[in-house]
DNA sequence: GGGGAATATTGACACACGTCGAAATAAGGT
DNA sequence: ACCTTATTTCGACGTGTGTCAATATTCCCC
């Protein structure tokens, strides 16, 4: 007796990639980082990013870096300080994947 | 001089609770997992889902239990077999943070 | 080019996570 | 009632991650 039909295999490539930018994502501290960076509408230095947060300063370079290396905000040297920003289109990006991966029935069916 | 002006804090909550949910899909094979029960357009059957993976049955269970306490998947008792479905709507609300995160700028320009 | 400020890197620590094998629980069939 | 099958739970191991203090690097300004 069978319990159900078996199911074809998806992309395990794109799972993998995926789940890489949402580990980064998935952080209580990166996320505020985001979030600040996003309602900044603009570069804002990592001064005052950091000042912002009860972490200390290294351990805030640490998750913009994580964020940077996941090619989620983007680093921009203006002189003595340095400004990040988010990457508009890599943050849609997951929220388009995580849409496909909710959506790959509907992808399959066509 | 002062390199940018100081940003207003978020709501620190809603990061932690969508970091949560976050960090159950940030794992290729629990995503993996998701996309195969949406693909399934219904309940997939435990044992189903274990034989489609190479990880071991009970590491497999592990990870929906990860899944179902994040609320993302919910189980279905059917006899000897356990049936598992993927929670549209909890997707949809890790998608629609996301994007809220993204546009909180929006939300405060208004 | 030397001093000072902003940021990144290193090293270390505790803790969480993915993984497995083995054992326990739950349900059905004979 | 027993045995079989499906699924979970437990215990353990190695690895990854967030955090910090200390140090190094990079840049400006004088």
């Amino acid at each position: 007796m069978r319990c159900c039909e078996p199911i074809a295999g998806r992309d395990p490539a794109a799972h993998s990639a995926l789940a890489a930018r949402l580990r980064a994502l998935a952080d209580p501290t990166r996320l505020a980082i985001v979030a600040r960076l996003a309602a900044a509408r603009g570069s804002v230095c990592a001064c005052e990013i950091a000042s912002g947060f009860a972490q200390a300063q290294p351990t805030i370079s640490h998750h913009l870096r994580v964020l940077r290396q996941a090619g989620l905000v983007k680093a921009i040297r203006r002189g003595t300080w340095i400004h990040y920003e988010v990457d508009d289109d890599a943050l849609d990006g997951v929220a388009a994947a995580l849409a496909a991966v909710r959506g790959e029935a509907a992808a399959e069916a066509a």
